[in-house]
DNA sequence: CGCCGGGTTGCGGATATCCACAATGGCTTC
DNA sequence: GAAGCCATTGTGGATATCCGCAACCCGGCG
């Protein structure tokens, strides 16, 4: 399994119990005290998923997803509480929690909740990845091609788009055709369909 | 507020509380006593959310929540339960549930709740409205003037097209024009904009 | 039968796009 | 200063698209 759980919770027992855990269903984990902690040696570009601990001294385990989020994270995260408490676990998933187990756990259904949440983020970072080479495709485009391909795409004519860019037609033609060769499609159409949804 | 409260419960004592409290809110709600009698009453074009009891005699409201789900309906749902049972309350907002709500509940943040979500429903339905015209236009080309739209979004050549239809090119030109007329763009461009996502 | 809509086609000209070949000027990098 | 990338433009021809005008075939409908 490609990624780690990353558990945070503030009572050591657990730490040790989960690390314990999961290093016999053999999932890659590692364990801090705190929310603060933790946020010390966050990266956005980590894989796995988050176990934490809803309540924390100091930062809470809500706060830090919502912390986390804000920084752009898309971590699927498993909060554990050891309280019964339905409105706050409904927060949790309606905010994009990915689940949320109470204590005392089940470790079974436990590493099962984990290892969902492993795949999912491996199979999140994978459709990234297709994304990204469109991206990479994006990047490569000079700037002045970038400005003629958002005309391209809002269907206007190479003549209209030389007015507006105020160069010859022959300049767009020659922008349109490296754009297209970039992007790796042969119509605007094409550039069209590849594009819609972004933007 | 456009849109009722649809109430299923099979405890009157609730039916008639809620009942009480929604018109005395001015929000409009109508209830029953099962989820089978809600459902010989049901039609997809109904406005507003659902406020379902989780466990009743016969079909529960989590098995009407993915009925209803199954056949189309996107209403927002709001279960109420009486059960601290967070697993399915996590199971349930996991699954689209609008929001989770214990027994006994606080009526002023259970009114808030329906409000929100009839307010949900309704920019639904607003944002769907775009969209139908747009089914409309397709739904009024004819066979023929389809198949040529679904080659011209696959950014083929109307030569390549009238060859795959074995018709002359002259009569892709009417038809791709016609295309456009009836789907209100200029170019290919704009059509495949349009019709992206879709199919 | 006449009318109408859908599908079809031809002609011809106006516009656009596609492209190979060729060239200039600005700017950065080594 | 040579090399390279970017942006720019021109010429000219091959292809495509865009459209008005005109016409034919066919099936459904009153």
């Amino acid at each position: 399994m490609i990624g780690t759980a990353y558990i945070v919770d503030d009572d050591e027992a657990i730490r040790d119990a989960l690390t314990w855990l999961f290093k016999s269903r053999m999932v890659a984990s590692r364990a801090w005290h705190s929310a603060e902690a933790f946020l010390a040696d966050w990266r956005n570009d980590l894989r796995g998923c988050l176990v934490l601990d809803v309540r924390m001294e100091g930062m809470s385990g809500l706060e830090l997803f919502d912390l986390l989020s804000e920084r752009g994270s898309h971590m699927p995260v498993i909060f554990l509480s050891g309280h019964g408490d339905i409105p706050l676990a409904v927060a949790a998933v309606k905010k994009g929690a990915f689940d949320f187990v109470e204590k005392p756990f089940n470790d079974n259904e436990l590493v099962d909740r984990v290892i969902q949440a492993l795949a999912f983020d491996a199979s999140r970072q994978e459709r990234r990845a297709g994304q990204a080479s469109l991206e990479t495709r994006i990047e490569q485009l000079t700037p002045r091609e970038r400005e003629v391909m958002a005309r391209i795409l809002d269907g206007k004519y190479n003549k209209v788009i030389a007015d507006e860019l105020n160069i010859a037609m022959r300049t767009v033609e020659v922008h349109r055709a490296r754009i297209f060769e970039k992007m790796g499609v042969k119509s605007a159409v094409e550039l069209a369909q590849l594009l819609s949804g972004r933007r």
